[in-house]
DNA sequence: AATCAGAACAACCGCTCGAAA
DNA sequence: TTTTCGAGCGGTTGTTCTGAT
């Protein structure tokens, strides 16, 4: 498997961000010649990428199925419901979002929600006179996976901290944790 | 207007699994 | 049955963007 690169052309692997061309030539051997093996794609292709590295941009980027941005609210619960169940399965939980990659909904549980759930663990141990407040809440990590408990956003006073992640175009649009927790409440059993 | 910090996104790396030889 | 190779997955890192100071 760990082959050094051992010839002149494996030695110009190119890596980092893809360019406009290397999309287009990838599209469009991709269009006439099909998914294949990717390794042999990458070489017939003629692009200095790896297979892996194509595959990626491929899966992820440049399927015309792929759907890019966002992730709405109700993907966005899904997401959390999925992964109480799953745990990081990434590609299990991508598979339920028709459109979204594992890479996309990897980054946004990363980036958005489990940014928010370490927000609000600190204030669950900060403000724990509060807690109560959301008592109900609080059931929830009994829902989920042993491996994988949430955190109860346990927000008092800071329920703007909790709307980041979601669409503020309109009000009816945003979501409040509240509402996802108690949907995955809902949906819990 | 410039700088800095944090957030978001894109891509790579290492590992595992399954199929084929 | 064992070995090899490709695909796929999850974690991590690097880069870019955006907002605050």
């Amino acid at each position: 498997m760990d082959k050094k690169p051992c010839n002149s052309q494996d030695a110009e692997v190119r890596k980092g961000p893809w360019t406009m061309e290397e999309d287009l030539i990838l599209i469009n051997y991709i269009a006439n010649h099909g998914e294949g093996v990717w390794n042999s794609l990458a070489r017939s292709a003629g692009l200095k990428r790896t297979g892996k590295s194509c595959r990626l941009r491929w899966l992820n980027y440049l399927r015309p199925d792929v759907r890019r941005g966002n992730i709405t609210p109700e993907e966005q619960l899904l997401i959390m419901e999925l992964h109480a169940k799953w745990g990081n399965r990434w590609s299990k939980i991508a598979k339920h979002l028709p459109g979204r990659t594992d890479n996309e909904i990897k980054n946004y549980w990363r980036t958005r929600i489990q940014k928010h759930i370490k927000q609000a663990e600190t204030f669950a141990g900060q403000g724990s006179e509060h807690a109560n407040d959301q008592a109900s809440t609080s059931q929830i990590s009994t829902t989920v996976d042993a491996a994988e408990t949430y955190s109860p956003p346990s927000y008092s006073g800071n329920m703007e901290t909790f709307q980041g992640p979601f669409p503020t175009e309109s009000n009816e649009n945003l979501w409040s944790m509240e509402d996802l927790w108690s949907m995955q409440l809902l949906n819990g059993d």
